[in-house]
DNA sequence: AAACCCCTAAGGGAATCCCTTAGTTGTGTT
DNA sequence: AACACAACTAAGGGATTCCCTTAGGGGTTT
């Protein structure tokens, strides 16, 4: 904390009008300060490794550096820094990666004002703070996820596939560029459809769409 | 125009905290004022066509109706209401959906303060406005768009079609859907393969992924 | 060693892809 | 009215992929 006393926030969004929204609001606690501001993960990495902060509130798509990246980076450095994602997105992959980056924190960016405050007190004492959507996400979750598993493990041969397959490559193509038979391509791309659920290709790419492990 | 001879602003946007810094930034000009705030597509058309208001400040992405539907909405009754597109997305796609519907202007939220009150002031003159990156898109498609007249036109019956195997539906399973012959389900999806350049389904999907107008 | 997963691969029938050809309908043009 | 044109329909036929079954080799876990 600084020598006033207040909570030490650093801002990471590339959207002024977000950030300048979100500035704004905190002004009105007295409990709280921004100190700084970034505009991409680059810049919001190495603020949070240097500045003296208290909160590090991320944007997940941002230029130069996803906040999932930036979290890892600081994470490293200063373990016990909490980090607020603040995001537009709710879907399942989203919030996980963010758990996995090492979050404290998931808001989506429809939140309430009071939503933000509470947050930023909560991760202040040391606590975790989701918002309402997302405990409830993860809780649907647990339930059925109790009689699932589920969680789609796919293996690096059927990535590397599913790579050439979203690239458009035929099952001969395939076969070729990895010197393996195309009787084998059609095991793996079998293999991924069933593991993903899907009925036929079409679902295993509406599926990859989802997913963020392939755009790295 | 009201009373106070005030640019009367309608905001409407899903997320608060977008709200919050617009209505902030625009309560520093004294020759703007919001009158109103929704926060999804169906308010918005409601209070845009029922209240005395100068400009229409929209997001693309918004619950109930989609800003695009909105803006169509609002120019059968209000032809000449000045609307304002702002979105995350420079996707050329968007940008000509937003165009299509009617925009007078197209504003990343990434701009800046002074972008923005430009523009609404730009817009109240009757005027369009374009951030430069938008410009910028438009002049390049303009350019190899002169050669290339792309557009990709897709009729009725291959959106129809083309919903159906977005639902994982096999060609027999969609010509039996339709009434009509499995060869003719072929032909059919060949064309859309071939309207939208890719080699096979796994590029039709992928192109369908970046489609806003399947998302109504 | 047994059990298990991953990668590899083949056989064979069903389905789909790909290319060609073509009839019907509606719409707009001359 | 005659013509052009695009959309929708459909079939034939070879190439490819899908789908299911079976199966061997290599590595790890119990």
């Amino acid at each position: 904390m600084s020598k006033n006393g207040k909570i030490k926030v650093l801002i990471a969004d590339d959207h002024q009008l977000v950030r300048r929204g979100i500035v704004d609001l905190l002004a009105t606690a007295d409990d709280i300060e921004v100190i700084e501001e970034a505009i991409n993960g680059a810049q919001a990495a190495a603020l949070a490794i240097n500045e003296e902060v208290d909160i590090l509130m991320l944007d997940i798509n941002m230029p130069e550096k996803s906040g999932m990246t930036v979290a890892r980076e600081v994470r490293e450095v200063k373990p016990h820094l909490p980090i607020l994602f603040l995001s537009m997105h709710e879907e399942p992959a989203y919030v996980k990666a963010a758990l996995q980056a090492g979050a404290n924190g998931y808001l989506l960016k429809n939140c309430s004002l009071e939503d933000l405050l509470d947050a930023v007190r909560t991760l202040y004492k040391g606590n975790n703070y989701f918002s309402r959507e997302i405990t409830q996400l993860a809780m649907e979750q647990f339930m059925d996820g109790a009689k699932q598993a589920d969680e789609v493990q796919i293996t690096a041969r059927e990535k590397q596939i599913l790579k050439l397959i979203l690239q458009q490559y035929s099952n001969q193509e395939i076969a070729e560029e990895l010197k393996i038979s195309v009787k084998t391509v059609e095991v793996h791309k079998r293999n991924l459809i069933e593991k993903t659920h899907s009925k036929n290709i079409v679902g295993l790419i509406i599926w990859a769409g989802n997913q963020d492990f392939l755009k790295d």
